[in-house]
DNA sequence: AGAAATTAGTTACATATGAAACTATCTCTT
DNA sequence: AAGAGATAGTTTCATATGTAACTAATTTCT
């Protein structure tokens, strides 16, 4: 007699999208609350804020590629950001559809201002990871990311 | 003459947060894509259905503790479910605040549907990893779970 | 026992988000 | 060079989400 087949079952604590999600928005919601307090931007915001800083002149959709960002997400983030003073739009001499955007001396300076406290708190938090625990943190995402999404580059 | 200090730099795309925010969302919405085309159902329903098949007789707040969601969300996927007829509340008798919520006979269906499918995606997933990197993940995740969230479990 | 404070859960409102439509510009084809 | 598509970015609209206010029931305190 066939044993009876047990019903599938699921324990959601060690279902990996869902403790994923779990640690992330953890994560994402402490920081997030640093930009916000502090500063009043969004992590939309300051994630557009980085990039820029990082590669001034960066059309909105080389944004939105680096940050995994939609395109109406950047135009309104690039929008408040503008609104704040923090953010300046170049209209771009080759392409008339595309803005080249900078940050303002403004923006320059609470970015300035936020990426030790955003640093500090990564700090803070991978701590509790040795340097080879961290490291093999960071490979293992980078599989995982490379299965999750094959045909694009998550980061 | 004291150096320059160069002004503070931050690399999204090496910055834990973020990496953590894009794979996890690029993980979760492969899987709530599943949920959604096949059954209708937000990925909210199915973690409420998932705790209360593994626990039927829940009430919503032992949800809401179980899967990180606040009492809005899961009243809303609770009222969402009961609506397309996957699960019931049944009055507390000691307590008439609450509900005891089981999944009725379809629910059990559907569920017993979806839980090798989501099994097996994540099984693809993490086929990237061996063994040995698996549990090494959950271990790591497990450390900063509780780096960030000291006060309460997060699963 | 009875008022005051807690707790379970829902409702209402304001804001955030995503999909699709739209405008303006550019590129490609012929 | 002119029309057909493609691309950059914004706007619109419908839906999702979070916060706060609310109702009802329970517990606590005196």
């Amino acid at each position: 007699m066939p044993e009876k087949s047990h019903p599938a079952t699921l324990r959601l604590s060690t279902f990996l999208p869902f403790r994923l999600s779990v640690l992330s928005n953890a994560i994402s919601q402490r920081i997030a609350e640093l930009y916000d307090r502090e500063f009043g931007l969004s992590i939309w915001q300051w994630r557009v804020m980085a990039v820029t800083a990082d590669t001034p002149g960066i059309s909105a959709t080389e944004i939105g590629q680096r940050t995994q960002m939609d395109k109406v997400a950047v135009s309104r983030a690039v929008a408040g950001l503008i609104e704040m003073g923090y953010l300046e739009r170049r209209p771009s001499t080759d392409d008339a559809r595309r803005s080249n955007l900078v940050l303002t001396r403004a923006g320059i300076g609470i970015y300035e201002l936020i990426v030790p406290l955003a640093l500090s708190e990564e700090a803070r938090l991978v701590s509790a990871l040795s340097e080879r625990e961290q490291a093999e943190l960071a490979r293992l995402m980078g599989k995982l990311a490379k299965a999750a999404s094959p045909e694009r580059d998550l980061w």
